[in-house]
DNA sequence: GCGACAG
DNA sequence: ATCTTGTCGC
């Protein structure tokens, strides 16, 4: 059968994004099929508290120094519920419209989230890897499938994370004693070097300083354009009505 | 049937 | 993700 020709590519029924992510996932390149690294990004999405406003953001890296080289954002409106496993059809499109305000593009990607230790193989790390064909990380703060493992207390530590016995990631321990984070491929990196340049980028704190930087870059963003347009002012002591308060007394 | 379930 | 107060500690 003939491809149709997407115009919307994010305006998908859940079939439809479920078809389209067997697909994809085939192109996933789970070796090192990378070049030197000279700069890292990080994305990130913030969500209004009150309405379905999106933001992204994207900081890149100087990755010797950690230093912010450029970072751009982006503002959209949520097409996609968000369904364990589905997630980067919710994510992905802010995502890429700050990624295509770049000036540079950077060298490796570190998502917020899983890779390929996902139900189908294909978490928004390897969506975003493939789309791009870029190298990309998932490091995600919580697990979504694989069975639970501790890695031993020291910082570097880790423990394979399995999905009836086939290896889908890692569970990196970035600093002593501290909740360990879920490491798998995204796209053209192994598990090993992935593990290698979270653990680098873990200098002081739990996450790496890509994904810390973009949380706060995403906040910061949220702030500024989400401040004074909520749908419905707060109930507050200050603004109840009296007069109709009292009428009804 | 029951629990788990990236952000 | 977001809501949310104080609290413990360097």
């Amino acid at each position: 059968m003939k491809p149709q020709v997407i115009t919307h590519p994010w305006s998908l029924s859940e079939e439809q994004a479920l078809q389209l992510q067997q697909e994809l996932a085939a192109k996933v390149i789970k070796e090192d099929r990378l070049g030197e690294v000279k700069s890292i990004a990080g994305v990130d999405v913030a969500y209004d508290k009150d309405s379905d406003k999106l933001i992204a953001a994207v900081v890149v890296l100087d990755a010797t120094t950690l230093e912010v080289i450029e970072q751009s954002s982006a503002e959209d409106v949520a097409q996609f519920p968000y369904i364990p496993g589905l997630f980067s059809f919710r994510e992905l499109p802010p995502i890429i419209e700050a990624l295509k305000k770049l000036q540079v593009t950077p060298d490796l990607i570190v998502c917020d989230g899983q890779g390929i230790a996902h139900p189908r193989r294909f978490g928004l790390a390897c969506h975003l890897g493939v789309i791009f064909d870029i190298p990309t990380i998932g490091c995600g703060k919580t697990r979504l499938i694989g069975e639970h493992c501790e890695p031993d207390n020291a910082r570097g530590s880790t423990v394979p994370l399995l999905d009836n016995g086939e290896v889908i990631g890692s569970v990196l321990r970035t600093q002593d004693g501290i909740r360990p984070v879920y490491v798998s491929t995204g796209h053209r990196i192994s598990l090993a070097t992935a593990c290698q340049w979270v653990l680098k980028l873990c200098i002081k704190y739990r996450l790496p300083e890509t994904t810390r930087k973009t949380d706060h870059e995403v906040r910061k963003q949220m702030k500024i354009r989400c401040s004074g347009d909520s749908p419905s002012s707060p109930l507050t002591l200050c603004n109840l009505d009296h007069s109709l308060l009292e009428s009804k007394l």
